[in-house]
DNA sequence: TTGTACGCGTTATCAC
DNA sequence: GTGATAACGCGTACAA
C-alpha cells in the first residue's frame, strides 16, 4: 500500500513526454496543448501523482505557507490519565468488524469541555488567523515549543511568514534568532527588532473600566492582580495606575498580586489581605484567566462578589460569560488580531520594502455581574 | 533586511568548514568535536541561518509534520466588511508612534465571540489534534479546501500524514486521489479505502437519548431532523429507528424534515408539520448545529419548549449550554477523537505495515432542559 | 573527525 | 509546444 509516491518521472514515463511537460501541465496549463495537458493530468489522477511540496517550496524559495507558533504561554494541563489507546479491546457494542472500541471516560472530557481551558485568548486569535489565511487559500503551519532557539527555527524554515505569540522565553530567544522573514509579534510592545506587531489597546480599555468603576460606581480603592513580567498586564497596570491618578483616586505603586498563570496561582498576597481585611473595594484583574479563580476562591472563603469584593476581568474570553457571577472584563477583537497578523504577513512577503508595522486594535468594556451593573 | 535566507553553505563559508560539518552539528551533534561544533552554531545563530524545512523534507524524504485538511463543512460565515485595514489612518488615542489604530467594530466581533459560531466540532476535535501533535513536537500544517484534487494534494505534499475532516464532496475526490501516506478519516464509516477511521458511537449515544426520551418522558411521538447525506446523521437516524422499533414505538421511515446545515436552514417540513398541528411531541435533531437555530424558531413561533415540543441535538458543542432552554444532547469526545487521530497517524508512519484502523468512541448522553428534565 | 559528491522532486531557463 | 538541464538546500554514504 505505501509504495514509493509518484514523481514526475512516473509521470512523465508513462506520459511518454519529458517531465518539464508535466510540471507545465500543472502551473502553465495554457503553454501546452489541451491533449497532451489532459493525457498527463489523466495518467497523474490515475497513478495518484500529486506535487511534493518540499520539492516545489525548495526550487521556488517559498512555501506558500503561514506559521503561527507558540512559545508555550498556553499551558498544557497534565495530562492525569494515559491518551486514548486506540488499539485497546473492543468492548461495547461495536458494531464494526475488527474496530477497536473506546467507552466514555469522564476525565478525557473535562468536565464536558471546560471553557475555562479552551476557548481562551490565544485559541481565538488563532481561529482569526486560520480565517484569514482560509479566505486567502493559505496552508497554515501551527507550532509550539519553549526556549530553544531550535524549535522556532524548525517551524520558521516551513514557511513565508511567521505571527508569533510571545511568552516569557520569547524575547531572549527571538533576539539571537535574526529570522529573515516577516514576522508579526502579538501583545508585545513596539521595539526595534523590525518585527510587526498587532495588539490590542490595553491602556484604553483599562481606562474605560477603570473610569467605570470610579465613576459609576464610586469605588476609590482598588488593586490591582497580575505580574508585570507579561507586556501586555504591564500595559494595564500602568493605565490602571494613570487613570487612577487623573481621577484623583490613590493609586498603588504596584500590584497587590504578582500570581502568574500557570506558575504560582495561589493568590497569597490576595488571600493575606483578605485575613487582614484589608482587601480593596475592587479588584482589577490583569486577565481573565486571572479573575475567573479568583472568583472560586472568594466563592470558598464566603467572600461576596460584588457585595464584598468587585473583580474584574481584561481579555474577554467565553468562561467570563458563564462564571458566577459573570465576568465585567474588556473584550480584545481576537479574531480580529488574528486576522490582521494574517492579512501583514502575506501583505509583507508580497512587499518586502515596508516598513515594520504596529497595529492596535480598539477594545470594548463589557460590563456584567461581577462589578455590580447586571443582576 | 530580507536578503537572502541562509544556507549552509553561508555557515560553512564562515565557520571555515564543510557543509557537511554544519549539517552535522544540528543532526549529529555528538559527531563533531565540540570546539567546532559551537564555531559553528555560533556563527550559524550570528548570521541568521535555519534548515530549510523544503530541503530537509525533500532530502529525508518526510517533512516530520502532521496536516488537517477540512474539506469546507465548517462554513465560513460571509464577512459583512472589509477585513481589518492595518495601513488605516492613525486614529483614537494611539500612543505609539507610527502605529494605526483600528478602533473596535461590533461588528467585527459578532456578539462578542458568538459560541454558536465558534467552538463547533471540528473546533474541539481540531484542538485534540492540535494538543496530541503539541505533546509529541509535532508541527501541524491547517489546510482547507473544497472539491478540487488539488487542494488536498496541496496540503499532502507538505506532511507524513493526515487526518481529514470529511464534507459533501469528500468521498469523490478522495476517490481520486490515491493518497500515499497514512490517512485519517473523522467521521466516516468504514470502507474500503484502506484510510484509518476515527468516530463516535453514533448508534449507542443516538439509542441512550432516544431511551431517556421513551423510558423516562413517555414520549411516543418522535421526529427527526437532519438530511441523511451525511454519514454521522445516516448512522443516527438508523439507530433513532431501530431503538424506537425496540422500544415498541413507531418510527418513521425518514426524516421529518431534512434540512442541511448551510444549505437551506428553513426547517420547511417543520414549519410546515407546525402549521398543520401535526408536529411529533418530541424532535430529535441530528446534531446541536441542527437543534439551535430551531430552538429560536419556536421561540420566535411562541412554541414552548420543552413544553409544547422536546427538542434535543447531537455532538455537545459549547453553545448548547448557553440556550435558552439548554439543550439536551449526546456528547461526543471530541478532544479524544483529534488525539486518537494524531496517534493514529505517528502510529501507521513509524510501522505502515498496520492494517487500518477503525476507532469507535464512546459517547455520554447529557440531560439539560430542552427535554424537560432541569428546570 | 571532517570533506566530497550525489540524490531528493520540483521549477525555470533555455534550446529545439 | 516540447525537451534537456541547471539550480534549489540539505542529508548522507563514502572517502580521506
Amino acid at each position: 500500500m505505501t509504495a514509493r509516491r509518484p514523481t514526475v518521472y512516473d509521470v512523465a514515463e508513462r506520459a511518454k513526454v519529458s517531465i518539464a511537460t508535466v510540471s507545465f501541465a500543472f502551473t502553465r496549463p495554457d503553454q501546452i496543448s489541451a491533449t497532451t495537458r489532459e493525457r498527463v493530468l489523466g495518467i497523474a489522477r490515475e497513478i495518484g501523482y500529486m506535487p511534493s511540496a518540499s520539492a516545489r517550496g525548495l526550487a521556488r524559495g517559498k512555501t506558500g505557507a503561514l506559521g503561527l507558533h507558540s512559545f508555550d504561554l498556553l499551558i498544557e494541563r497534565p495530562q492525569t490519565r494515559e491518551p486514548v489507546d486506540p488499539v485497546g479491546e473492543a468492548g461495547g457494542a461495536a458494531p464494526d468488524p475488527g474496530a477497536s472500541f473506546v467507552p466514555w471516560d469522564d476525565a478525557g472530557d473535562e468536565f464536558l469541555a471546560d471553557p475555562r481551558a479552551f476557548p481562551l485568548y490565544v485559541d481565538e486569535v488563532q481561529r482569526g488567523f486560520e480565517l484569514e489565511c482560509r479566505a486567502n487559500g493559505r496552508p497554515i503551519m501551527l507550532s509550539s515549543g519553549s526556549g530553544t532557539t531550535t524549535s522556532v527555527a524548525e517551524s520558521a524554515g516551513r514557511v513565508d511568514g511567521l505571527a508569533i505569540f510571545p511568552g516569557p522565553s520569547a524575547a531572549t530567544t527571538l533576539a539571537q534568532v535574526s529570522l529573515k522573514m516577516p514576522i508579526v509579534l502579538f501583545s508585545t510592545p513596539p521595539g526595534e527588532d523590525g518585527h510587526h506587531r498587532v495588539l490590542a489597546d490595553n491602556a484604553g480599555g483599562m481606562r474605560e473600566l477603570v473610569t467605570h468603576l470610579v465613576t459609576d460606581h464610586g469605588i476609590t480603592s482598588l488593586g490591582f492582580v497580575g505580574a508585570l513580567r507579561v507586556a501586555d498586564y504591564r500595559e494595564r497596570f500602568e493605565a490602571f495606575r494613570e487613570t487612577l491618578t487623573d481621577l484623583g483616586v490613590a493609586a498603588p505603586d504596584e500590584p497587590l498580586d504578582d500570581s502568574l498563570l500557570g506558575e504560582d496561582l495561589g493568590y497569597t498576597a490576595v488571600i493575606e489581605a483578605l485575613r487582614a481585611g484589608t482587601l480593596p473595594r475592587a479588584l482589577v484583574c490583569a486577565s481573565d484567566q486571572l479573575a475567573l479563580p479568583l472568583l472560586d476562591l472568594f466563592a470558598a472563603e464566603g467572600v461576596r462578589v460584588p457585595d464584598d469584593v468587585v473583580v474584574t476581568g481584561f481579555d474577554g474570553i467565553f468562561a467570563g460569560r458563564l462564571s458566577t457571577p459573570s465576568l465585567t472584563t474588556v473584550r480584545q477583537p481576537m479574531e480580529a488580531m488574528g486576522r490582521t497578523a494574517a492579512r501583514l504577513l502575506m501583505d509583507s512577503s508580497r512587499s518586502p520594502s515596508a516598513e515594520p508595522a504596529v497595529v492596535r486594535l480598539g477594545t470594548k468594556l463589557v460590563v456584567r455581574a461581577s462589578c455590580g451593573c447586571a443582576a
